[in-house]
DNA sequence: CGAGAAATTGAAAAGATTCAACTCTCGTGG
DNA sequence: CCACGAGAGTTGAATCTTTTCAATTTCTCG
């Protein structure tokens, strides 16, 4: 195994206020995996043996019902901790995580987690002001579920995503991973076909640029507008 | 100020673990205090100057979106902390919490929240666990919400409120606090107007019985029915 | 180049909301 | 102690958003 070097994380929001050396005594024990494009990280009901950094890639984290259906809790960007449930005192994972695209990520057994949180706060802080930004954005989406109108959860998630993962390209933000309407609809509680139309709409008025897996928001301001007006209930 | 003493919160989930002298130590700096029934306990975006555990009543947690709309996060029941904001590393509460009932709760100060976490580690681990169930349950909503209808929502949020706060009666279980139609409604992301119609088609068919600002459970097993059927979408 | 996945789009149907009017209940104050 | 008024609940009818069903097209990758 090679040895993992402590500039792979610096700088990394999980580990902010660590000093190098602290970094290399967190990074010791990790190892490093690949996963390929829709591969399984780890799957809901499994136990939580490890807990994760995403170094490289984008991670689909996905809950399902007892009756099959997909709902998309999030998407992982480079260098957020995920499959944390170890520090949340649960032994097995709430959700799959599937590499949507090819992915590097950083792995610790879960049992250490007692001794790093204890031995390096920052990192045990760091962790959990995530946690309450995940609480938070959850509860933010139960409330757009609850008072939105299909159109506005859709332009809300987009320009969320873009937010998270956009890069700049010559028409425009594009979202940085493969996404299908299916999965749009996944996010917002729609139907892919609800979805398709409003895209094809929006499409038409200049405001996104999409083509099969690929979504490119060419007029930020204006959907902003869409995600915005006409909040009533 | 009067002692409080350690039969308090001995035994409450959050003290699970800890020894008498311990919870002497924990409780040293809490201070008990009173809300009348519709006082606010803390409001939204105010600076989290105090965490809180609820010994006796209970809490509905709100938040209210800019445009006014309100959400009702949840309820919260004897024995449970809440306000903890500054265990997730924020500076202000996230919502708004209003006592359903009169209520006592005890109240620590968030600046001591790292002092107390490091010396009684079961504290902070009874506190994590708390929040990792709140962040599923939080997902949990989010997926009702994407994959049922109103009545299955409806179902699910009264079966919810039963089981933590039901008290038997002679007619069934009885939620144990005013609740309102447009209550449920905010729970549920509905209109009270639905919630109404669905209330009176099952107290036609004996489910349910209720009156102004009271909910019984007559027959849980059928409304379990109600809440599973027709899962589809 | 072919095949399967992804996307589009029309038409019909359904669930829930909105609007509106009305009733009931309970607590309060004269 | 009773009447009154506001808050809570009910219910019909019309409307609307979104889904469902179905058929077709487009894309891309192996």
């Amino acid at each position: 195994m090679p040895k993992l070097d402590a500039s792979l994380i610096a700088g990394l929001p999980p580990f902010e206020g660590l000093e190098k050396d602290e970094l290399e005594q967190v990074l010791a024990p990790a190892r490093s995996l690949r996963f390929e494009r829709e591969k399984p990280i780890f799957e809901q009901e499994a136990e939580a043996h490890f807990f994760f950094v995403l170094l490289d890639g984008h991670v689909r984290v996905v809950r399902t019902t007892p009756e099959g259906q997909q709902v998309i809790v999030r998407y992982i960007s480079e260098g957020e901790v995920f499959g944390i449930a170890t520090a949340l005192g649960r032994t097995a994972y709430p959700a799959t995580a599937i590499a949507a695209v090819d992915c590097v990520v950083l792995a610790w057994p879960s049992a250490l987690w007692p001794e790093l949180s204890t031995r390096f706060p920052a990192l045990g802080a760091n962790t959990y002001r995530t946690v309450g930004s995940r609480l938070q954005e959850a509860h933010t989406r139960v409330i757009e579920m609850s008072t939105e109108q299909v159109e506005q959860r859709v332009a809300h998630a987009l320009l969320r995503l873009v937010r998270q993962t956009g890069r700049k390209t010559g028409e425009g933000i594009e979202i940085d991973f493969p996404i299908t309407r299916q999965d749009i609809a996944e996010m917002t509680g729609a139907t892919l076909h609800t979805v398709s139309r409003l895209m094809s709409a929006w499409e038409g008025e200049g405001i996104v640029k999409s083509g099969r897996k690929r979504v490119t928001i060419s007029d930020p301001h204006r959907l902003m507008l869409k995600a915005e007006s006409r909040e009533q209930r």
